[in-house]
DNA sequence: CCGTATTTATACGCTAGTGTATAAATACCG
DNA sequence: CGGTATTTATACACTAGCGTATAAATACGG
């Protein structure tokens, strides 16, 4: 039993910032193998082939972005709005920052592959549904609290695919404006 | 001087399909000849290479997302608040929606490639500061004006990318609950 | 209609990556 | 240490698309 010089894991790792860097596309094994110091001999020892890899990239996606995430936060105690100021938090974290691209790239991968789209869904059903706990404390319009949670979500994904500035304003201050808003 | 059987804007046009349909990379030569019936041999007597192609379609893209959308939203009159729901409006018509797509390509796109961010950052800006203007005769507050401005936006990029489900209500429905929340 | 300019088809070499087969290198077990 | 199983390197055939060169097809002006 000799040692997995390197092991799938380091694979996905690679994988994961490929895809955060380049999208579906950068995702090659080659150029991964290149990144790794070594040549595409193990890989196919691991992975039927480079959908494979792909599809293993977005498993540990998909757990990192629902189980971690919630689970981060919950740690966390206090009440809803603490809670939603931390799911928040996250999304500006240094830690997050390639899984954040991650989850951009995913999305707009989702936009031309289905079988992605129908994870991106079961992963932002749950999101939503966590959130929806969450706003449920503030107010206790139904109608209100999907809005909220939208708007929430839109602010997390958006702010990632926006380009524009704010004057003299960061992009940071004027999102805690916005969820202020949210939050009151 | 002999009829352009293929002229370049039949390029562009399959190309802004190309893009909305499989992002950047999909806007190959050969496959765009396919899908017009036709070889690349014309081509490349109207385009450098592919990436002039590309330049291209974001010029077209840069055109129709500003000067074309801002005049229709002018061309109606109203007060800020109608303008601004005419404005959300567009984002739904089914005639738009090819560029609807693109638009979403491009944000993609744009994180990968400085030239494209640049790009994406004039088309943001500008639609940014036509957004203020409305929401100003909403709301004094200037630091209100930027969050709404940033929440719209969000709102009209994120649901693209935004794949949960509302439970009974349709995601243009709860749209329209946060569009009237953000309009009050 | 004929000539000419322009547009398109075809054929080519080139690059980059996929997946396979096989041999070499390497780490663990006894 | 030596044997063995596993991991990796290398070489291969294959595909798809790029950009070029050249020849064929086509439309218009006279």
């Amino acid at each position: 039993m000799a040692l997995a010089r390197t092991p799938p894991s380091r694979w996905i790792e690679q994988g994961l910032q490929a895809l955060a860097d380049g999208g579906p596309d950068a995702v090659r094994v080659e150029p991964l193998a290149r990144a790794l110091g070594v040549t595409k001999g193990g890989f196919y020892g691991y992975f039927a082939d480079r959908g494979a890899l792909l599809d293993e990239i977005l498993r540990a996606w998909e757990r990192a972005m629902i189980d971690e995430a919630i689970e981060r936060v919950e740690a966390g105690g206090g009440d809803g709005r603490e809670r939603l100021r931390r799911l928040f938090g996250l999304a500006s974290s240094a830690e997050a920052r390639t899984l954040l691209r991650v989850d951009l790239a995913v999305r707009d991968w989702a936009r031309r592959d289905r079988a992605v789209a129908r994870r991106l869904r079961r992963v932002d059903d749950r999101r939503m549904d966590y959130m929806r706990g969450l706003f449920r404390e503030l107010c206790a319009d139904e109608d209100e609290v999907e809005a909220r949670c939208l708007i929430a979500f839109s602010l997390f994904v958006g702010s990632g695919f926006i380009a524009a500035g704010h004057g003299d304003r960061t992009r940071s201050e004027v999102l805690e404006l916005a969820l202020a808003r949210l939050l009151a």
